[in-house]
DNA sequence: CTTTCCCTATCTTTCGATAGATAGGTCTTT
DNA sequence: AAAGACCTATCTATCGAAAGATAGGGAAAG
């Protein structure tokens, strides 16, 4: 059993979260992968193509892994804390940044697929943790708590990955509830 | 008189901040500025050395403008206010990403000096803020509120530039004091 | 008459992309 | 069940464009 195209994304989401979207290119993916460049090209035909496909690879593992917030509150648990954590570990385990958040630092520069993809995640993401925050404190203010929760963890991210350090990361997230 | 080297480094400024690291060439950035490639090398050798002198001219640009924290509080002004102000004129009249959060996430895939460069960035914020929040608040706890700060506006400033659009940045940073 | 600054011309490497071939599997038709 | 048609996934080989970089020349200024 092969499932190339699973390495193929698996591939381009470490090399993209490295460098941003042009910090790839078909035939260094081909080498990890154990196949030939145009080999790639037969499962996204373009660039642009890849790249969606790995940001909204990156989406639906991000989101699933985490649950619905509806369902941690059922089972105990605190979404937010959830939410946080998983940030942290996506920082702390693959040491590097939120793939999505490079994308869009670089959205300016980048083709339209991808612009697209990039933006399903932030407004996923943002429909997540405003209806986290609804189910703690109803609806007055998730919207804004959400897009503060979200620009601190982006932002975080980013000033431990420049600084290489994972303190803080700690340090800005405290914060958040 | 031309002082080219300035119109490179502005050119190369605004090439940076659309699309990041790879987003801009020798031969873009000489036809911006109205000469040839090989001319731009002659200011700058390597692409890293011009990288590295792009995140430093930033760096003091910004900074600059902004003054001391000291000097902004003897004049009557609290320089938590007019730093967050200068994020937010960078992204509402520039219409583009802080160059060094750009360059701060894809840090893993860039050249050696000018990591170090991004680096000096961060540092240097990060000792503006803490020596801002200490003069307001006193030294316990300066440095986190620092670290909070500046992630949370490079985090809103990511989130602004994804989705188009600067209400969410404003939603973001009202929590800053 | 050297330094500064820009030029032309060119090199090598790498990029994304395409053409054309092939081996092996699967489906369809008789 | 056999034969023919099509599909999947890969390969080799190659393209033109663009990248970063360098050598060497020339004009102007002091």
């Amino acid at each position: 059993m092969d499932n190339k195209e699973q390495d193929i994304l698996r591939a381009a989401e470490r090399m993209v979260r490295e460098g941003g979207y042009n910090a790839f290119s078909f035939r260094d993916i081909a080498n990890e992968v154990g196949i030939r460049s145009a080999s790639v090209h037969y499962h996204f035909p373009t660039k642009e193509d890849l790249g969606a496909a790995v940001a909204a690879y990156y989406t639906d593992k991000f989101l699933g892994a985490l649950g619905e917030p509806e369902e941690l509150v059922i089972a105990g648990k605190d979404p937010i804390k959830a939410y946080v954590k998983a940030f942290r570990d996506a920082l702390a385990k693959d040491k590097r940044m939120c793939l999505c958040g490079l994308l869009g630092a670089e959205i300016n520069g980048l083709p339209p697929k991808v612009v697209g993809e990039t933006r399903v995640f932030f407004e996923r993401n943002l429909d997540w943790l405003t209806r986290a925050y609804t189910l703690q404190k109803g609806e007055k203010g998730a919207k804004d708590k959400a897009v503060q929760t979200l620009a601190l963890l982006e932002g975080a991210m980013i000033v431990s990955n420049a600084l290489g350090n994972n303190e803080n990361f700690d340090a800005a997230v405290q914060i958040i509830s």
